[in-house]
DNA sequence: AAAAATAGTTGACTTTGTCAACTAAATGTC
DNA sequence: GACATTTAGTTGACAAAGTCAACTATTTTT
């Protein structure tokens, strides 16, 4: 295998996790910690989802999942209820407050997104998004294939 | 601003996320942390650098950079001579261990990408690569325009 | 010659994440 | 339908990662 790809690559991968630590960063202001906002991101995305169910996406430990969990219905952002199913499981959702919070945290990436955007044109935007599904779609990795 | 161009970007940069966890996590059968292999690769790349500007180039605190350094230094992967100019500073370089070191790291690093690169063409390669080029060049974001 | 700033270290602490053991319910097996 | 196995989630104990403030020793500024 050729070596300057793989090291171009490699520089893309270096400069975008710095960008993606710029982009996180907002969360320090949060009162949430990246893990808790993911958890957020997740449970409104899927409106109703158990906790195993998470863990397999997340790639988290459980007792940390749990953990997370027990603090986020405290804070009464997440709310529990028994699965019908399944009496060992709980279906999980965002309270009200919950996707509140979830629209606070959203529209704040958003806005760091927008403020990043700020100095290009709407064609070179477009061009943008179009390298960046160009990416995905040739380095389709499959998460599982890496386990 | 328009919304959908932000929610492409913000996808993808999910999206990297999980790629670059994935390729972390062959440091994580390293003896080394992330934060630790970072080291490692920034010395390799000044060859000699002083603490000071390991702490700017990485926004890491200077509290754990000087536990960080003190282990590899105990592992006789860094070495720390006086600075000659300030009697405050350290020089720091990779001792031929820590070469060595960086040399395994490094060529895992490559074979993991190589790994990724495998089901693509020689054409492909080339214009995933311009692809990303493409990315940063649009997307150069400053980090200090964000601090 | 102070005063202020910079380089790095240390102590005390918080946050984040992991591992193993456990309970309770569900599923598979004979 | 009873037993063994697996699955969902919780808890305790701990380890790793990271932060904050105070400190020493130099260097720079005024």
């Amino acid at each position: 295998m050729k070596k300057r790809p793989i090291q171009e690559i490699r520089a893309f991968t270096r400069w975008y996790t710095d960008v993606i630590g710029l982009l996180d960063q907002h969360l320090l202001d949060s009162a949430w910690s990246l893990a808790e906002a993911r958890l957020i991101y997740e449970i409104h995305a899927a409106r109703h989802i158990q906790a195993s169910q998470l863990i397999e996406m997340m790639h988290i430990d459980k007792s940390y999942l749990s953990r997370l969990l027990k603090k986020l219905e405290k804070e009464k952002i997440v709310s529990k209820k028994k699965s019908p199913g399944d009496g060992r499981a709980f279906l999980l959702s965002l309270t009200e407050k919950g996707q509140r919070e979830f629209g606070m945290l959203n529209s704040a990436s958003d806005e760091q997104i927008g403020r990043i955007l700020e100095p290009l044109s709407e064609a070179q935007r477009e061009e943008l998004v179009g390298h960046m599904k160009a990416v995905m779609q040739l380095l389709n990795v499959k998460p599982d294939n890496y386990e």
